[in-house]
DNA sequence: TTATCGAAACTGTTATAACAAATCCCCCGG
DNA sequence: CCGGGGGATTTGTTATAACAGTTTCGATAA
């Protein structure tokens, strides 16, 4: 496997270091719900001082990632079932909102970008991984939004992801649920493929949707949230 | 009028006090494209230290409210043609595809608020006074947002609105723009009474779409972004 | 007059320290 | 054995100061 990302490379200043991390912790699922995250503890773990940790616990704070305790001490959101359903409805709003110019847009390297971490998902699914499964569909549906090429989607969708993790982290999807979504995104494909934007909708909408219930406890009452009425 | 919000009442720390306040700012169009936020200005501005300031600052530019500089200074950013037309492509998407649970579950308090905010719309139309206009519009539309009683809706389209709030500034309507917008609320308004979405969501389109020329230069493509190929 | 170099003023960043508030835990009384 | 009270500890917040980078402006030379 060529090394597509060497190493990001810690740049920029220690409180964006700090926040990419904790970021990407969050998206994929390595921290649980109710979870605190005290200012010193994490400074120490990566031999800063207060400050950096702090102001990137604020931006994550901001962003809806965590919230603030009685005491002020950072957390990670434990959500309702109401809640994870409502994430799991604006996630599909903006994803089916945005695939048709995806399906405009997709260069051939997104498509390559895609199968191959399709692949790579499917091979984590018939291993069992489900760590690696949830990372590979994580950055398959992120990559899926790349692909469109609409300013400030990332913005919109990276705080749904950060918030989905801890959800995701404690769910243990199995092994015919896991084929079942490289077979959905198997079918995204063939829609992007073919520029075929209400094809790899149909087949976006059932690949959330089938995950839904897991995730909400069989909530989400109407398929699509606002389609036509 | 009746004091409905007295005063938000400056409480909690002070870094929050800053971001709710430059918030508003941005989102009320005080704020010019390109326009530079020096923290010590600020902090001098509003008497505190750096800290603060800094923290908020920080919080907005992690929104995609600001932008930072080469030399670190926070910005107000310019956005291009492409991205104001994506802006409000998203905001389209996004409100539209709350709109038909707006109608369902909006409350009388909903409506009535509602319709006073464009009546104060109208008047502020009629007497040509487009910073009230644009305010109330605001208010209008987040008022709508919030009908819809969907977790996370708001920290997906105030960051939105932090955005446009430059790009409306610097935009002029006329009186009859500004008269339109508020018959086209009047139709949403009666589609959420009669708890019509298809006709609540047609109307609301209509007001997005007609004032999106003058604020991306004529882009904005295919009428909605999404809805069926 | 214009271009260029250099210094001074300004920028955000980070660490340290003092502070206030909330929390935790142990001890005492029932 | 259970419930409260109170002090010690831990929490985030903020200010100050030292730092490094950038920008800017003026002087000098072509």
């Amino acid at each position: 496997m060529p090394d597509r990302k060497p190493d990001p490379a810690p740049t920029g200043p220690l409180h964006e270091q700090v926040f990419r991390r904790l970021s990407a912790d969050l998206m994929a699922g390595r921290f649980a719900a109710g979870q605190k995250l005290p200012l010193r503890a994490l400074a120490a773990e990566m031999g800063t001082s207060l400050m950096p940790v702090r102001d990137a616990l604020q931006r994550l704070e901001s962003l809806g990632a965590l919230v603030g305790t009685a005491g002020r001490t950072m957390m990670v959101p434990r959500l309702s079932p109401e809640q994870r359903a409502d994430l799991l409805r604006l996630r599909l709003m903006l994803e089916t909102g945005v695939i048709g110019a995806a399906a405009e847009r997709r260069s051939e390297a997104d498509l390559a970008d895609l199968s191959e971490e399709n692949t790579g998902m499917r091979a984590a699914a018939e291993r069992g991984d489900t760590a690696a499964f949830l990372a590979a569909n994580l950055r398959f549906h992120r990559g899926l939004a790349a692909a469109a090429r609409i300013h400030f989607l990332e913005a919109l969708l990276d705080p749904l992801w950060m918030r989905l993790g801890p959800v995701v982290r404690d769910q243990t999807p199995d092994r015919a649920n896991m084929l079942r979504t490289a077979e959905y995104h198997d079918a995204i494909l063939r829609g992007l493929l073919r520029r075929d934007g209400a094809a790899a909708r149909a087949a976006l909408e059932a690949d959330v949707l089938d995950g839904a219930p897991a995730l909400t406890g069989a909530l989400l009452p109407g398929a699509s949230p606002a389609p036509q009425d």
